[in-house]
DNA sequence: ACCTGAACACCGTTCAAGT
DNA sequence: ACCTGAACACCGTTCAAGT
C-alpha cells in the first residue's frame, strides 16, 4: 500500500478547529487530545505543525489581531484613537474566549509592537507629550480590554427574577442578557467619547493637526 | 498512639497558602496536589475543607472584592464613582495573578450584587437615568478591570534596548519595567478624570445630589 | 514527511479504608 | 472528624517506530 500523498492536517485546518472549539465550549475546553480526535488524528501528530498550545493560542491571537485598524491616526487624533478602539473592540468580541489569553501575559509579538508604535507616534505627531502619549494608548486599551472581559453579557444568570426584590436598584431590564450586549455596546461608546472628550477639555491640544 | 486531637488543615491556612502561591507563581501554578503538598498533607485531605478547587479561587476573589469601598455614594456621585473606581483597582491590584479569574466568569455573588445595586442606586439618586447609571458603571468597571489585566508592568520585556530602533515611536523610558508601574497608575487615575469630566461636559446632570 | 503507540510526569476528584 | 492510598479519567509533550 503505498502512503496516502495528502497529508491530514494543516496549520489551517488545526486553527481553524482550534478556534471553533475555544467559541463554542470555551478556553479550558481545548486540549491538544480534544483538538486532534476532532480532526481525525493522534495529539502526537499536531506537533508536526505546532511546537505546544501555547504556541497555539498566539498564533489564534496574533489573526485576531490583525483586524485592528490604526490607519484613522493619518487624520486628527480624535478619529485615530476612535478608529483604533472600535475596530479593537471589535476583534476581541469575536471571540471572547479567547481574550482571558490575549489580555494576560505580554503582548511581546512583532505585529502588536507596530500598532503600539504606530498609536504612540499619532499620538505625539497631534501635539500630546510622550507622557500622555502613552498613558492615552493604556487608557483606551484599558477601556478595550475590560469591556470585552467584564462585559455584561453572560455576567447575569437568565431570570433575572431572583434580584427583583432582593436588589431594587438593578431593575429587571438591566439583566436581561437579550439586552446585554446592547448595554455592552452603548456602554463602551459611551466611556469612549467620555473620556476623550474630557481630554480636550482638560488639556490643550499645543499644535493640533488639521 | 492516639489520634492527634488538633486538624492539620484549616480553611484559614489553605486560603493563605493557595493565595501565596497565585502571587508568587501565578494562577496556573495553583494545583490542588501542590497546593495540599506545601501544607505537608495529601491533595485528598482538602476536600474536608473545600468542595473543589473553582470553589476556592471563587473564595479567594470574594474576599479581595470585600475591599471595595462604595460608601461614596453617601456624598456627590463623583466621589462616590472615585471611590469605587480606586478601591476596586487597589484591591485587583494587590492579587494581579487572580485577575483573569475574577474577570472571567459571571459575578453571581451576592456581595458583588449588592455593591452593583449600591452604584447604581447612588448614580440614580443623583440623578442619572437608569440607563445611564447602568451604562457609567459598566464604563466604570472597563477601565477597573481593564487597567487590572492589560497593565504595562509586566507587559515588556526588560532590556527595552530590543526595541529602540525598530519602533522610534516607543522609546525607552516608556517601557522600562521599572517605570510601568507609575505609567499604570497615572493612566488609570487619567482615564478615570478624563472619563468623568467628560460625563459631566456632555450630560445634564438633571437634579444634582447636594 | 507525516502519523502512531507508548510512555512520562502531571492534573482534579472520589471513595473505601484507616485512626 | 480528619487524613490516606489507590484509582479513574483526564492533561501536555516526547520519542522511537512505522509507512
Amino acid at each position: 500500500m503505498p502512503r496516502p500523498s495528502q497529508p491530514l492536517l494543516s496549520m489551517e485546518r488545526i486553527r481553524e478547529c482550534a478556534l471553533e472549539i475555544i467559541d463554542t465550549a470555551g478556553l479550558e475546553a481545548l486540549s491538544m487530545r480534544r483538538l486532534a480526535e476532532r480532526l481525525g488524528v493522534r495529539a502526537a501528530s499536531l506537533y508536526n505543525y505546532v511546537p505546544n498550545k501555547d504556541e497555539l493560542l498566539h498564533d489564534l491571537a496574533n489573526s485576531m489581531m490583525d483586524q485592528v485598524d490604526v490607519s484613522g491616526f493619518g487624520s486628527d487624533w480624535v478619529t485615530g484613537v476612535t478608529v483604533w478602539a472600535r475596530s479593537y473592540h471589535r476583534a476581541l468580541a469575536e471571540h471572547p474566549n479567547l481574550v482571558p489569553f490575549i489580555a494576560s501575559g505580554p503582548a511581546r509579538r512583532e505585529a502588536a509592537l507596530r500598532r503600539a508604535d504606530a498609536v504612540h507616534g499619532g499620538l505625539v505627531e497631534a501635539g500630546w507629550s510622550q507622557r500622555y502619549a502613552t498613558m492615552i494608548g493604556a487608557s483606551v486599551k484599558y477601556l478595550v480590554v475590560g469591556s470585552a472581559m467584564g462585559s455584561f453579557a453572560g455576567g447575569f444568570v437568565d431570570d433575572a427574577e431572583i434580584y427583583d426584590e432582593r436588589f431594587p436598584n438593578l431593575s429587571r431590564a438591566h439583566l436581561l442578557r437579550s439586552h446585554a450586549a446592547e448595554i455592552d455596546h452603548a456602554s463602551f461608546e459611551l466611556a469612549l467619547h467620555a473620556f476623550i472628550e474630557g481630554l480636550r477639555r482638560r488639556y490643550t491640544e499645543t499644535d493640533s493637526a488639521e
